[in-house]
DNA sequence: ATTATAGTTGAATATATGTTCAACTATAAG
DNA sequence: CTTATAGTTGAACATATATTCAACTATAAT
């Protein structure tokens, strides 16, 4: 069996798999942005925020007191869904309401459910 | 407007709302199940990994030619997707195959892609 | 204007986690 | 039995990130 000839510190042993693989990847800019998406669900608290504003829109005081979390925690939060395209706002006198931005959250999560419902 | 009841560092300024809210999230226990998933979904070495299982099964040498990473790291993310319960895996002679063991996880990458597409 | 409250933000801290390294096990071949 | 290779694993290291804290801005009310 040949020897590698890529950058990797052991044996290509099926080198017909690996090339037809490597040629059916997606970018890697793909993968970061896909891994950066699900990095944002994969968070407990940013996880309930977004179950919370699907039932629905609140403002920040609202979101900390349902989490039972502090103001400026949930505020950090809420600034990096806002940043990835998951939640906008509107305000509102000194109130800033939050709302999901993009239904694919809530598919997602569904699925989410189901391996979860399948696992146990 | 009535002080905070629950554990927070600020005001309640929507009672109906929040007690609403509260009474409709599903438990803690759901919320940590779920991050965890997509907590795995979350990087960019598992998503190239589960990426590529779902072309081929492989073995831990191939998929470390296949990313361009060392056969140990590889090793230990496979393992964190064997103990989750998405990739499995079987031994013939001294190589180990894994494959994914989960159908979700090809759903929930698609819908993870429309996101991307939606959001440029 | 002053005061109070909603919300934001940067820095610091603590924790989680991905990769490397080295040592290890297991299987196969000579 | 010895050697080579596939794969695993724990510890160490480096990096990423969630929460706290304190200071700040913005709006509203007195």
């Amino acid at each position: 069996m040949s020897k590698n000839e890529f950058i990797c510190d052991c044996n290509v042993i099926h080198k017909d798999v690996v090339e037809s693989t490597i040629k059916n990847m997606p970018d890697a800019d793909i993968f970061n942005k896909l891994a950066d998406f699900f990095k944002i669900l994969g968070d407990t608290t940013r996880a309930k925020i977004l179950s919370a504003l699907d039932q629905n829109e609140m403002c920040v005081c609202d979101i900390a007191n349902v989490l039972g979390m502090s103001k400026s925690s949930i505020s950090h939060q809420l600034g990096t869904l806002r940043r990835s395209g998951i939640v906008k706002c509107r305000k509102q006198g000194k109130e800033v309401f939050y709302m999901l931005d993009d239904d694919h959250v809530q598919k997602v999560f569904e699925i989410g459910m189901e391996h979860i419902e399948h696992r146990k």
